[in-house]
DNA sequence: TAGATTGTTAATCGATTAACAATC
DNA sequence: TAGATTGTTAATCGATTAACAATC
């Protein structure tokens, strides 16, 4: 057994987050400069590009295991596949989604069309109203027969858009089907077995900071325009 | 002016931002142990639910000004009030929106719903089809009528939800408007000017961190398997 | 060769965690 | 009073940034 330290950090040691969330950005920057033709790129051109920093941007691509030449940068087309390995957008990543309500259907459609690394191949809702529907080329199912479903088709990831009060009793039934990855939309804490990763995504987090630093820069210019 | 250093952040220095993203955690939190009658809450409590040192809940709680009584805690009601009041879900923001495609139906249905602090009062497309229609309440207009309706409303937050090839002009489109803080969807890194914040929040992000430690845990655990 | 860029090592910075005194 | 918790200061940890050598 993997010791249980009750960091489930620890387990990712190595695994810089930041970095691995930065890794889209340079991905969609990048497949933009290969479609204008760009072969060769430089860390200090795309660090400009995308507000960062260098160094930064070196360190990041460093751990895909990518090599640049000094004065030249990158080859453009290798760095995209090698991204796209490193985060595994090149593969196809089966998911369920639990939770067809409005957040739940956008995530539907949103990922058939962009296809951002996960397939979509099942819906599943409490609402016997939604049972039968089709949203973004997706069948949506009774939630009770998530069971029945997932064995046969064997997905690994869950993603969690139901209200806040059924999430935990979801990622259960999630968890005991097989699910080994969730991605949770609910701004509640989920518990569950420490062979299962949870990746929460919430509205209210992005909307507390943007309120916030929105707040604070307007005071900033307001005293500024006071003195 | 505000001194332009490059480093935006500098302005926001003791703006701790992960603690800025626990607070509606906190809150939602907060608020079903208050519907349950907790009167008196502590932080190592809180701490073990949500799966977060005492020390750091202790901390947070402290930024937002609130006091808290030896042996007892803090008083439930007292610290929702300080949570809403320090990243202000209690006053009614207005924002509008661009781009009512699929997720931008979605976040309009859910923010007039969930009512996390911030409230649509217009939304805008491209598409002359969606143009007349109304999502969660709010009307969409054509995209050129912006100006004309931002004069008169005096929104401050905008929301980009448009195609990531969109984004940029829509910014600009914005923050020529007056909008002074930026909730981009959009994979794109905006340039906007310095009295501007903006947002980013990308579901390509997550899906990379997700599929990632997915990956990483997967193989933590079919190595332990094969020991 | 000169100069820009990669790649790596060191310094800085900020957030988390630990330690501990104050207090109810 | 004893003990749990707040509140604060110090230590740790990790990511960012700076410095600089290697190299094309």
């Amino acid at each position: 057994m993997v010791k249980d330290t009750g960091k489930r950090n620890q387990l990712f040691t190595g695994l810089p987050e930041p970095t691995l969330r930065r890794m889209p950005e340079y991905l969609h920057f990048l497949q933009r400069a290969w479609e204008r033709g760009v072969i060769d790129i430089s860390a200090p051109y795309i660090g400009r590009e995308l507000n960062l920093d260098p160094t930064q941007v070196v360190k990041d691509f460093a751990i895909t295991g990518v090599k640049g030449k000094p004065k030249v940068g990158y080859n453009t087309y290798e760095l995209i596949q090698n991204i796209e390995e490193y985060i595994g957008f090149n593969r196809t990543n089966e998911a369920i989604l639990a939770g067809a309500g409005n957040l739940g259907s956008a995530i539907l459609s949103y990922a058939q069309f962009q296809g951002f690394g996960i397939k979509i191949i099942a819906a599943f809702d409490a609402d016997p109203s939604k049972t039968g529907l089709i949203k973004g080329n997706v069948n949506i199912f009774a939630i009770e027969r998530i069971h029945e479903l997932l064995h046969r088709l064997k997905v690994q990831i869950g993603i969690i858009t139901t209200p806040a009060a059924a999430a935990q009793e979801t990622a259960d039934t999630m968890t005991a089907c097989g699910i080994k990855a969730i991605w949770n939309f609910a701004p509640v804490t989920l518990k569950v077995p420490d062979d299962v990763i949870v990746q929460n995504t919430s509205m209210y987090a992005n909307v507390a900071v943007l309120l916030k630093k929105h707040q604070l820069l307007q005071e900033q210019f307001r005293i500024v325009e006071n003195v």
